[in-house]
RNA sequence: CAGGUUGGUCGGGCAGUCGCGGUCCUGCGUUGACGGGAUCGAGGAAAGUCCGCACUCCUAUAGAGCACGGCGUCGGAUAGCACCCGGGGCGGGGAAGUCCGUCAUUCGUUGACGGGAAGAUCGCCGAAAGGCGUGAACCUGCCGGAAAAGGGCCACAGAAACAAACAGCCCCGCGUUUCGCGGGGUGAUGGUGAAAAGGUGGUGUAAGAGACCACCGGCGCGCACAGUAAUGUGUGUGGCCAGGUAACCCCCGCCGGGAGCAAGGCCAAGCAGGGACGAUUUCGUCUGUGGACGAUGGGAGGCUGCUCGCCUCCAUACGCGCCCAUCCCUCUUGUGGGAUGAGUCAGUCCCGGGUAGGCUGCAUCGAGCGGCGCGGUGACGCACCGCCCAGAGAGAUGACUGCCCAAUGGCGCAUUGCGUCAUGGACAGAAUGCGGCUUAUAGACCAGCCUGAAGC
RNA sequence: CGGGGCGUGGCGCAGCCCGGCUAGCGCACUUGCAUGGGGUGCAAGGGGUCGGAGGUUCAAAUCCUCUCGCCCCGA
């Protein structure tokens, strides 16, 4: 339920800590990056998109992709946890169901799915 | 109407549900990972960064010289701009190749085969195919020093690449009579080359040559006319016949100080640095002084709910002494002496520069946008009315559904077309702002010009 | 945002400033010789849109303009 900004990993430095102390799970359209957060209760999600995705319309478009995704598995996810989602270039050509499919195996694979049925 | 060509506008629309960003307003027995409402929310190129500005700093209203760089036809437009608008000159395209399919290919294209449409226009020739000439609209490149201020270069070939020489031709002299040598004249005859000294005909001469003559060609200059001008047309000439290259150096004229919003301004954690304050108060003893020691008093902290009380720590520099660590010597082996090193104030306050970070610049007042009118061929200008119109930070526009619009394909009716189903939307994402240029771009609409045909 | 550099056979590089010469060098590749065989060595050979397009010029890898891709640096 919560995409907002507040929500979401700003900071250079969050990105930096969580990239080289978190563990990481790989799929072809996306790479997840867990790590336990510094503040209980709290989830935050950082989504990125480098310059490999492609051109700046590519790159809005993995990461709008992986904020709607994300949206309805958001109150299905355990708190307390850093995520980073890394936009891979197949994404650019995936669907929204490929992106939410892809997603759900990540979460699983890290153990972060509180719920085991998965809305939408 | 057909063909060609150019310019302009738009570049999906409407509705619903969920979601995102900015601004403003707002609710609360729950001030939070809370909720509600209004409003606004990507482009013609936001891109490339090729130019020009605004703005900021250096650093001041960047003024002069040099170097370096850029620009260079004329007139206009503009805040400004080499790239905008209009004109001029010299070229190129238009104007013989092009499209589709298949195959091969170095996957850029190219080639082969098959098929289609067409070859502006006009004139002539031709039975035809076609051939010869002409050459529209429109598009596009370039533009100072007519390369005679000067320097450089011009491969290969060629005698020679700009200035004379070589072969040749002619004359004279000598040797001699196939010819050779020496001196002189001449200027293009010499298989080249991208380029070879204007062309044709004549006069002339020992031989020749714009040396001279006629016509033609080109350049310059004068005059007249047209034009704001570049320039054009005409005419005259007791001026000339000069290779190319300035996207080689150079010369002339004009312009340019440099860096850039990650500019710049403000605030500023922590660490480090600098500075100030900070209890020897009182009594006694010792000392040459500074001061040291004892008692008392004081400061900081702990125990405690508070007071008393108790405990721990503190009193700068030099020097002495003391404590600790290491090493050496000694032996009294739980000793003594020496050397070196480190420490030798708890705390409070202030200061400048400034990192992380934050605020600002920065988002509504502008070279602003829209409409309408007038002026101008046009770039553009003027007047009136209306509007306030994204913003930023790891960076907001998305997802789904229905209908419509354009497109593609299938099926049915039918043959202009209609119905239905399916597919399905080019290039591309603001980051200080603005003007121009360049590049990418499915498709749709509108308009101008040229040529042709038909009709009125 | 700004600044700088690179693109040439399969790979790594010269040549570019100041235009002309068969676009050269090393490794790699192919063939032959040599060896019992391989490596090494020797000899010969093939392979190039000079990133792309346009322009200047008689002539462009080289000069000019536009464009594509890659790399590095500063704050």
């Amino acid at each position: 339920m919560r995409v907002q900004r507040r929500f979401r990993l700003s900071r250079s430095e969050d990105f930096k800590r969580v990239r080289r102390t978190g563990k990481s799970y790989a799929h072809p359209l996306v790479v997840l990056v867990t790590q336990a957060s510094e503040t209980k209760d709290r989830l935050k999600i950082g989504i990125t998109a480098g310059k490999t995705t492609g051109t700046g319309v590519h790159r809005n478009r993995a990461k709008r992709l992986l904020r709607e995704a994300i949206r309805n598995l958001i109150p299905s996810i355990a708190s307390g946890w850093d995520l980073i989602l890394i936009a891979r270039p197949a994404l650019v050509t995936a669907t929204l169901a490929d992106t939410r499919s892809a997603l759900t195996n990540l979460l699983k694979r890290a153990k972060l799915l509180s719920a085991d049925e998965t809305p939408g």
